[in-house]
RNA sequence: GUCCCUGUAGUGUAGUGGCCGAGCACAACCGGCUUUCGCCCGGUUAGCGUGGGUUCGAAUCCCGCCAGGGAUGCCA
């Protein structure tokens, strides 16, 4: 039997990280499988389900690159693919719980009866969990009173308005859509003997289940739309590639067993396996994220590179067109975690007016040889004939040695009066980008600054 | 409260009884990069939650405890 797995979000929000990477799970293992990805929408919820919420869901599985086989937008020979639309099926379920009189009715909702017995789960990840849902469901904890209460271990299947509850339509739809193998996160894990319980009521064989450990907050909290990193189009503005923060949601809890981290989505589809999944929680962690974008920035092509910055050039006002743009970009590449920085890196090429970073002038501007040493400068640079990196670099060595100074001791007190800053791009390459014109020009414009 | 899952450096992980005096990566710190640099290279700091067992030998097996997370909804 070919391989059937499916995400289902519940379109009350964005797209989050946690509800991305179990996606990517699915995504990898039904494809690496040669099986089928579907996307099914759980909107049972109308209170709170929305369309933007799904429009924004599916924006970000689509920038993410997984993409699914059935589901919104693609059909599919198992539709519809948003519960909303399924009343049919689950009534037709219903039908046969009346039947078999597993359920009644109460106050207005409909419950099933639970077995009493020992339901166990065999979970690819976290091996056999044995519970027993009349015992557990016969009591529940009252938050506020901190109580124990006696409660109806039944589960409410069916609301008094007649709309069907996550665990029945789960179950059916999983059953009724052919689902082989079911990966989600491992809050479900609870609930899972209660869709045991109804597979068995419908007579059906369950999925396999491997329930995946959750990503956290540093603090260990769970992760909410507020914090860091949280949500899907955020990475997308900041300028990350796709590619890197479903690489870097494949290391959250999974692992290939060598050294690798660094991965392509072929390669991720190749080593991904259930085997490789961790059993404990995972803490959310930025700064790693940023690296191994940053490692897939390395890896793109002059083309790629320039299709990923270009709506960050725009955003600064650089000119995409100007023909120093791609010999910048691969100064900007090495030095660039994500797209976002690239005009911090290389914007002052570009630009008319040097801003001077106030920090960056104050590491020069008590020096007391500044001004020869940028006079120099400038007359040394403004010999040089032939305005190319390879000239460029002697002739700064030249001007230190006129004035008895070490190369190191210019560089410095150049690339501030040059660039306004401390940080930036390798220097020499800049120069030659900016033109010999240029950078005399703003030498001896941050000289007379400095008298 | 009860039940379930988990517990290797700050973080992500490797490790399935001797090869572990615990490996890799990010972060941090320190150097180097023939003189700039947030890239690159090298190095340092730092860990098996805890207490008992089993064993010639335990990060690896068992038990208690503690800690974190989850469930306990007519949310998903």
């Amino acid at each position: 039997m070919s391989v059937r797995t499916r995400f289902a979000p519940s379109p009350t929000g964005f797209l989050h990280i946690g509800g991305a990477r179990t996606a990517l799970y699915n995504w990898l293992y039904a494809r690496k499988n040669g099986g089928s990805f579907v996307l099914r929408v759980e909107d049972t919820d109308a209170e709170r389900s929305t369309g933007e919420s799904m429009e924004i869901i599916l924006e970000g599985m689509k920038w993410l690159g997984l993409d699914w086989d059935e589901g919104p937008g693609k059909g599919g020979d198992f539709g519809p693919y948003n519960q909303s639309e399924r009343v049919e099926i689950y009534d037709a379920y219903l039908k046969k719980l009346q039947d078999a009189d597993l359920v009644y009715e109460d106050e207005g909702a409909i419950r099933f009866r639970v077995p009493d017995k020992t339901i166990v789960v065999n979970d690819t990840v976290c091996g056999e969990v044995a519970v027993n849902l009349k015992e557990q469901g016969s009591k529940r904890f009252d938050q506020e009173t901190k109580q124990e209460v006696e409660a109806n271990p039944d589960i409410v299947i069916r609301r008094p308005n007649g709309g069907y509850i996550f665990h029945f339509v789960n179950v059916v739809d999983d059953i009724e859509m052919g689902i082989t193998h079911v990966i989600r996160g491992e809050d479900h894990l609870s609930n899972t003997p209660k869709h045991l319980a109804l597979f068995e009521a419908f007579g059906a064989t369950p999925p396999t289940f491997a329930h995946i450990p959750l990503n956290l907050n540093p603090n260990g909290s769970k992760m909410s739309k507020r914090d860091e990193g949280a949500l899907i189009h955020e990475y997308r503005e900041k300028g990350f590639l796709p590619e890197a923060v479903n690489n870097y949601m494949a290391l959250l809890g999974w692992s290939a067993k060598d050294d690798q981290e660094i991965f392509t989505m072929e390669e991720l589809t190749k080593r991904f396996d259930l085997s490789g999944v961790t059993k404990s929680n995972s803490k959310f962690d930025y700064a790693k994220c940023l690296w191994v974008n940053a490692e897939h920035i390395k890896q793109l092509s002059p083309g790629a590179l320039a299709a990923g910055a270009a709506p960050f050039l725009d955003a600064a006002g650089i000119p995409s067109d100007d023909d120093r743009v791609p010999a910048a970009l691969e100064l900007a590449r090495e030095r660039v975690q994500i797209f976002e920085e690239i005009p911090k890196i290389i914007g002052t090429i570009f630009t008319e007016e040097v801003t001077y970073d106030p920090a960056s002038v104050a590491k020069v501007s008590g020096r007391d040889d500044l001004p020869q040493v940028l006079e120099a400068l400038a007359t040394g640079l403004e010999k040089v004939e032939d305005w190319t990196a390879e000239n460029i670099k002697p002739a700064i060595a030249a001007a230190a040695e006129s004035i008895g100074a070490k190369m190191g001791a210019l560089m410095l007190p150049c690339r501030i009066g040059v660039t306004g800053s401390t940080a930036g791009a390798d220097l020499v390459p800049v120069l030659e980008l900016l033109g010999k014109v240029e950078v005399v020009k703003r030498l001896k414009i941050f000289a007379e600054m400095q008298k």
